[in-house]
DNA sequence: CTTAGTTCGTCTCAAGTTGAGTAGTACTCG
DNA sequence: CGAGTACTACTCAACTTGAGACGAACTAAG
């Protein structure tokens, strides 16, 4: 084959249709222990009408640098803003397909985000019609963000396993039961508490005392619980396997 | 750099499109019990002389298309032969710094091969200069390649552990002891045989007997091992875990 | 042919991890 | 106050893991 120098020499741009790079964001929260995607209600064709991830053209910037744009202008959360800096955001899977737009070529870069309860976006926020929907009634949106919430919640799901990424979904500090919580909804299924809470505190660098218990007790009682915080472990070992399945194996 | 330099100089960006999307692949095979990379020999500038993955600029046909393409014509293989039929292709990661090449800004959608051990593509290649490399010495590659490479190969290091991706590695008919010797190989580090015989026919799915034997023992002696093929699992439960490095945790 | 060295496949055992259940206690709500 | 709930700590049997040992099958060298 030719290399990219000798190629981009003879790269007479009229021979293809032009090219775009957008970046599309999965953000993920938790509201009402449930888990909730980020859409966007689209007033434009291709779609109108129709619901879709919050994304847009990438700049004169970076790829990550894109996607925290794109999610603060979405949400209506400044950069900056103590919010936004604790959201996780990480990079999912491109998207090429030449007839995924019909307009034009477009390729995408899904990212996706992990946020503690954000505020509802609809206030002061550059998209008039954003909001918050339980990723069980996503469906139908367009281009093909279908195919793009499935991986990232897969991904999600997965991560949970081996990764603290859980302590993005809860505040600062926060109880072993809130975190539970947060399997329970990204999981789909609850977790047997006493063996979740002996796993938790066994995984060296998961979490840490903060020496405080919560103020009162749960709303429907109970006693009050020991507050965490993060812990420093990038990686869970041994990891939290989701309740085995087999018919996710084959 | 005084040649890159003059180079850039003539370079004229508004004469292409403001943006250009490639595919770049990190194809990796074992040869003589070494984790080894494709690599190119790069002619033109910038980074003459350097090495690069192997990689060219998506046409009119999806990402992963253009991902076997570019494989296909590096490795001097028929798309079709049996040879690229069992090859192992999937995307890694897009990287899209405005200055990652010093041309223009291209965004690149990084892809991860895994094959068995492949004929020396330099016979009936396109490319000239193409050859595997084992990875320790794959180094000071142009662009970000070099980072891109380290992705690929703790993606490829992963994936061994819940996946049964090393029988990519293989022929189609592989003894344990050769299953073995892919992980030894990616990992870099010896395993237990006797664990790793038991743990691998006690995974549901990761391989299946033929019922055949080697026509003869090992190299160095032994007996004449069984013979064993790919199973249908997809994911491997329990997985097989890499020995526990602490450092790896945080 | 004999011997040394290698590998396959199997087994054993102690240590650790898991899932399921039990229980005490501290709360909230009505 | 009583009923219900949640946090935390436990127990126990089943399973998984890592390390070592072993006999048999085989190759290569002497």
């Amino acid at each position: 084959m030719q290399d990219q120098d000798s190629y981009l020499a003879g790269y007479n741009p009229s021979k293809y249709p032009s090219l775009a790079v957008t970046v599309d964001v999965v953000a993920l929260t938790i509201r009402d222990a449930k888990l909730c995607v980020l859409l966007v209600e689209r007033g434009a064709q291709p779609f109108a009408g129709q619901r879709a991830l919050p994304g847009g053209f990438v700049k004169e910037e970076t790829l990550d640098d894109a996607a925290k744009r794109e999610l603060a202008e979405e949400t209506g959360v400044k950069p900056g803003h103590g919010d936004l800096e604790r959201v996780h955001l990480e990079q999912l899977k491109t998207y090429g397909n030449p007839d995924r737009d019909p307009r034009m070529r477009i390729v995408s870069v899904a990212y996706l985000a992990f946020a503690p309860s954000l505020p509802d976006p609809t206030a002061g926020s550059d998209a008039a019609l954003a909001y918050w929907v339980p990723v069980d009634e996503a469906k139908d949106l367009a281009f093909d963000h279908d195919d793009v919430l499935a991986d990232g919640l897969e991904r999600a799901r997965a991560k949970l396993e081996y990764t603290p990424l859980a302590t993005a979904f809860v505040n600062e500090e926060f109880t072993i039961g809130e975190l539970r919580q947060v399997y329970a909804s990204v999981w789909g299924e609850d977790l047997h508490a006493g063996n979740f809470h002996r796993k938790v505190l066994s995984v060296p660098g998961f979490v840490e005392s903060t020496g405080t218990t919560t103020s009162r007790g749960g709303e429907r009682g109970g006693p009050k619980a020991k507050l965490y915080r993060a812990g420093d472990a990038k990686l869970l070992h041994p990891a939290l396997l989701r309740p085995t399945r087999e018919d996710r194996v084959r």
